[in-house]
RNA sequence: GCCGGUGUGGCGCAAUCUGGCAGCGCACCCGACUUGUAAUCGGGAGGUUAGGGGUUCAAUUCCCCUCGCCGGCUCCA
């Protein structure tokens, strides 16, 4: 047997020219199940490859990004083939990899009902059990074609090879067609699927793995397809990740800012008022002031004008803006009034300010022109879509439209960019990263050279803000790019927070000009920008993000003073509380019939940031005793110290 | 909008599968207790079981329709 050379982790071997890369990383990791596949030359391989001369072969280990979704991809066509063991007849779609697990779509007989989950997931186990080999085998477009001949969604696929589309290129993205078989232990065929893998080698390789729901999807995407039946499952390295993954779904359940406003009395969507369409409570009603009371202020210092728009108007506005053509299904139907005029519930902002733009004739001295306003706009959203906070009926915009000359655009949204994450910041999100939508080549109005600059200026000023920038390509509107800044949250979990959107169509649209230097009319080009998208989504991020334990600054109650007994009462109304109230603190007195320990467990679950406990040696000390929201005590606090401590965490806006 | 699930006092749940007096805890109201860091004791009030229709001697329970909510999909100017 011949030899050939290859590079293993980095240094040069003399290996039979058969070896397999599952062999070669033997001692690298391998044979043992932590190494679930190879990189050969950069490109995903199967453990059974076999190398060639001058290859260069590294381990992917089963907890790396990679690692993980080959175990993934590989726990999905287990999940695929019990489906089949236990429902014959079910047809196969597409069963990717995802964040934190993987899909099966299916076409059953029946939707599967919650009990079928847990008999496909003991089937499951039972397979991974067997041992069953995962053998890759190249086919022709023919051969594939007569063995997958009862599974007419794997046919359709066979003619998409070398697609594209991310959720297509598991299946037939390479490019050759290639069948993964699973092989018993006996050598017999348990289940094949069309695949371009590459798979762990065995499914003994799965350490955890748990089905979570099903679900409907439609075939390919499309809302004109057929819906199929989606199982979504996951899988992780150990028992241990599992575990941690379940947890952290738990946490994030607990902190769901739904259950909250409910549990903290912030908000609530009463039946009456129809779907999306939130009540703030006096308690959120606080939070949601202090929210608009700093983003005012940071506006007016960054030079921002204030103007106001009304939420109802004729449709004519929406008819020169183009909204009435393209997004009528996303607005409130038309108020017939006398005359046959219609109007319409706003559903954006913007054509709005750009009247006041245009109410007079502008002048380059003016530029750029910054109009800030809560705007709250309607949007009809389908039934299905409608989630808590996040996604509403009703909102308010803390919208901004910026009228600059293309020679100042660059430096207005170097500017804003750090306008948008300086704010953001002073909310408690500190992680960030960028995303820069581009031009949708079969969707976009303007010129391309102005898109160009556009989008060069954009990319550039993200550059320069050292954060990650990701692009999304195609994904621009119409009418030009935009940068959205996404933030990671306490637990991990991003958000799409602030976009900041080039439009060069509305200008266009409504013949927008100002007096140049040089005498001549120019078209300005027009910013849209909104820092916390919606009020009512920024609260929900806030809430999520700190689980309710707002910091003080943003907390309904800042601090609650708690009795030891009934006569320590005037002493927390009075000198405690006249200090705090005329330091501007909202702090409430908890004079109910409860025990001590009792109010020291309501004020916890109100997550109050201080407690202040007063008795008869507070009294005698003039003093009161903190209990923070961790459950730790300071005792013995003299009043004005107290005071001070609160006042100044409530003015740095720091968590406590 | 589509598919599936679900709906019982303000909140969390039981009774529903297998039809037979709607129950518990918290919250609320009244009374007693006056206590140093996460639930004091006793009493009371509160429900047309989402709404409508059907089957039945009898419906929270079974069936149908509508609405809401939940999980996804599609959508998100």
């Amino acid at each position: 047997m011949s030899e050939i050379t290859v590079t293993v982790a980095g240094a040069a071997r003399r290996v039979p020219a058969d070896t397999t890369a599952g062999e070669l990383l033997q001692g690298e990791g391998g044979p043992d199940r932590s190494t679930v596949a190879a990189r050969i030359n950069g490109e995903l391989r199967d453990l059974a490859a076999v190398v060639s001369a001058g290859d260069v072969v590294e381990a992917v280990p089963v907890d790396s990004a990679d690692g993980r979704s080959i175990l993934r991809h590989s726990t999905a066509h287990v999940m695929a083939q019990a489906v089949q063991d236990l429902f014959p007849g079910t047809l196969l779609g597409i069963g990717p990899p995802i964040e934190n697990g993987f899909y099966y779509d299916f076409a059953p007989h029946h939707p599967f009902a919650p009990d079928d989950l847990a008999r496909i997931e003991k089937r499951m186990f039972e397979i991974v059990k067997e041992d069953q080999i995962f053998k890759r085998r190249v086919v022709s477009d023919e051969d594939a074609r007569v063995e997958l001949a009862d599974e007419p969604f794997k046919l359709e696929l066979i003619g998409l090879k070398g697609g594209t589309a991310d959720d297509e290129s598991v299946e037939v993205g390479g490019s050759e067609l290639t069948i993964y078989d699973n092989i018993r232990r006996d050598g017999t065929l348990a289940w094949k699927d069309l695949c371009r893998g590459p798979h762990i080698p065995s499914t003994r390789a799965i350490p955890a793995l748990k089905l979570m729901r099903s679900a409907a999807a439609y075939w390919r995407g499309s809302e004109k397809n057929p819906q199929l039946q989606r199982i979504y499952g996951t899988a992780w390295e150990s028992r241990d990740a599992l575990k941690a993954y379940l947890a952290m779904l738990v946490e994030a359940e607990k902190r769901d800012h739904r259950k909250l406003g409910l549990e903290l009395d912030l908000f609530s969507f009463p039946d009456e008022l129809g779907s999306g369409l939130a009540v703030f409570h006096p308690k959120g009603g606080v939070i949601r002031k202090e929210m608009e009371d700093y983003s005012r202020a940071k506006h007016l210092a960054a030079g921002y004008e204030f103007v106001n728009t009304p939420h109802i108007t004729k449709g004519k506005l929406y008819e020169i803006s183009g909204h009435l053509d393209w997004y009528s299904d996303g607005m409130y139907p038309p108020m017939e009034l006398d005359g046959g005029t219609n109007y319409y519930l706003k559903p954006m902002n913007c054509p709005m300010h750009i009247l006041i733009y245009r109410a007079r004739g502008r002048s380059y001295r003016e530029l750029p022109l910054r109009m800030f306003e809560f705007g709250t706009v309607y949007r009809y959203e389908k039934s299905g879509v409608i989630h808590g906070l996040t996604r509403v009926r009703g909102m308010t915009q803390d919208d901004a439209h910026i009228f600059t000359t293309i020679d100042d655009m660059r430096d207005e949204l170097r500017k804003l960019l750090t306008f948008v994450l300086d704010l953001l910041r002073d909310f408690g999100l500190e992680d960030f990263y960028l995303e820069l939508s581009t031009k949708n080549p079969d969707k976009f109005v303007g010129d391309d050279a102005v898109w160009e600059t556009a989008t060069a200026t954009l990319a550039e000023v993200a550059a320069e803000s050292g954060l990650e920038l990701v692009p999304d390509p195609g994904g621009a509107a119409f009418y030009g790019p935009k940068i959205s800044v996404q933030a990671r949250d306490a637990i991990g979990r991003t958000w799409q927070m602030s976009t900041i959107q080039v439009d060069f169509n509305l200008p266009e649209r409504f013949e927008l000009e100002y007096q140049g230097a040089d005498g001549e009319r120019h078209r300005p080009v027009m910013i849209h920008r909104a820092l916390f998208g919606s009020i009512e989504r920024f609260f929900a991020v806030l809430t999520e993000h700190y689980a309710g334990a707002f910091p003080p600054w943003l907390a309904p109650v800042q601090a609650v003073g708690i009795p030891i007994t009934d006569t320590h009462v005037p002493y927390l109304d009075g000198p405690v509380g006249e200090a705090l109230r005329a330091a501007g603190v909202r702090f409430e007195v908890d004079d109910s019939d409860d025990r001590m320990q009792k109010k020291i467990r309501n004020a916890q679950k109100q997550k109050v940031p201080f407690m202040l406990i007063a008795g008869d040696d507070d009294v005698a000390a003039g003093a009161v005793s903190f209990r923070y929201r961790d459950g730790t005590q300071k005792n013995g606090v003299a009043i004005a110290d107290a005071v001070a401590e609160i006042r100044d965490a409530i003015e740095r806006r720091v968590q406590v």
